[in-house]
DNA sequence: ACAGGACATACTGGATGCAATCAGTCCAGT
DNA sequence: ACTGGACTGATTGCATCCAGTATGTCCTGT
């Protein structure tokens, strides 16, 4: 899996707890609303709550985590709406991220960007799909200079994650087409260095995702589980 | 400046001291770069270490706070480069905001916006001007429904405060005026409900700024402190 | 005089233990 | 049977203590 986190500059434990947990609930291991118990992070981990609780508070400024005074810890559930919101917010943000990021990709980048489209396109394995969509487009995201935006969407796609998964796990094979399609042809614009399609199609990518996303409620909590 | 409310049943002792300490570097009583020690922090607030460690972790998530293990926490400093990128996020966001918050903007708001307006105008207190330009634009901002992108976009200008109040001291009337002038035509576009007009407004007025800002490298740190 | 290394100090990171709080259960009263 | 209240088990929040690491200083050798 490809790095998930923001320069991990901080070796200790509550930053290996941070990353672990964050990768246990990307990789859909723990489930939107599932309680999180201290003490059971602490024993997996091997260390005491002090590091989790330093853990959760990360997790929870990232919006992975969701935490109660004196009561506890949940995986983050997005409602329908918020998770509309996050979709809205890549919209905006990833062309410019895109922009930022497109003047340094070189032929190599551009080429194994080619392959992964591909791959993706024979992959069965709904993980290793998901896994292959996100390298693919932070791919597309390696910007030189600061990182500042990059951290931001890698939030965005890291709260938005479960339900990504869910609503792959039943898009007909119509919609998967065109999915495919948007990849090929923002490699295409890519390879012709046409950045001004480039940013369109991304953006285009997004907005159709979160559409379909919004057809189907179902994976979706049914009441809104963050009351305030 | 309020809710130093008692009991704190809200208030656990970590989010407490987020919050002072948030509310200490946006107010300018620290500075970037400054170093920041736990024990300090600990006596301020009547409390151990281990709260404040908490909220340190949280704020170094929100970016206002760098931590760099086994060795300390120091209030974020920002390049001229990634205070550039904040704002080129945030003239995407913004715009999206409004959009959203625009249909829920009552006669009663725009009025106190108008008001907003022109007490900045008159406002000859640093701190004052900042404190209104703030409330003016997150008045504006004022949506139902989710809060995601608020929150978001609340970080983003929590991350750039310093340099907004370092180069608001030495901006010259020229530019006020112009700057006077974009919030007066924003609750124009309001009052008469022309949403995209007013999106068009919000994002010029950020582009302004941050190209104005980029006209003061001397406001930043000479090189970049955050070496990854 | 200067470079390199050992020591001292200060601070951070983490573990243990205790108090506070919450949720679920059981029992009494109506 | 049902509502309300006290109790209990589990879990969180925090303080104290100890270990580990970084930084600054001083000393030694050349």
């Amino acid at each position: 899996m490809a790095e998930l986190t923001p320069a991990t500059r901080d070796g200790s434990a509550s930053a290996r707890i941070a990353e672990g947990l964050r990768r246990a609930i990307l990789s859909g291991e723990h489930r939107p609303g599932e309680r999180i118990v201290q003490e059971e992070l602490a024993e997996r981990y091997g260390g005491s709550r002090i590091p989790v609780r330093e853990a959760l508070r990360q997790l929870e400024s990232e919006g992975l985590v969701r935490l109660v005074a004196n009561t506890g810890a949940w995986v983050q559930s997005l409602t329908m709406a918020q998770c509309s919101e996050v979709y809205q917010t890549r919209e905006r943000l990833e062309p410019l991220l895109l922009r930022h990021s497109a003047e340094h990709l070189t032929d190599d980048v551009v080429h194994s960007l080619d392959e992964l489209a591909q791959k993706m396109e024979n992959s069965e394995d709904i993980e290793e799909f998901l896994e292959l969509d996100r390298e693919f487009h932070f791919a597309t995201y390696r910007a030189e200079g600061t990182y500042v935006l990059r951290d931001l969407v890698t939030r965005l796609w890291n709260t938005t994650q479960p339900y990504r998964r869910a609503y792959t796990s039943l898009v007909d094979s119509e919609h998967m087409r065109i999915f495919h399609d948007d990849h090929h042809m923002l490699v295409s614009a890519l390879r012709d260095g046409d950045l001004k399609l480039a940013e369109q199609i991304v953006a285009i990518h997004i907005r159709r995702t979160r559409v379909n996303l919004e057809r189907h409620p179902e994976i979706f909590p049914p009441t809104d589980p963050n009351h305030e």
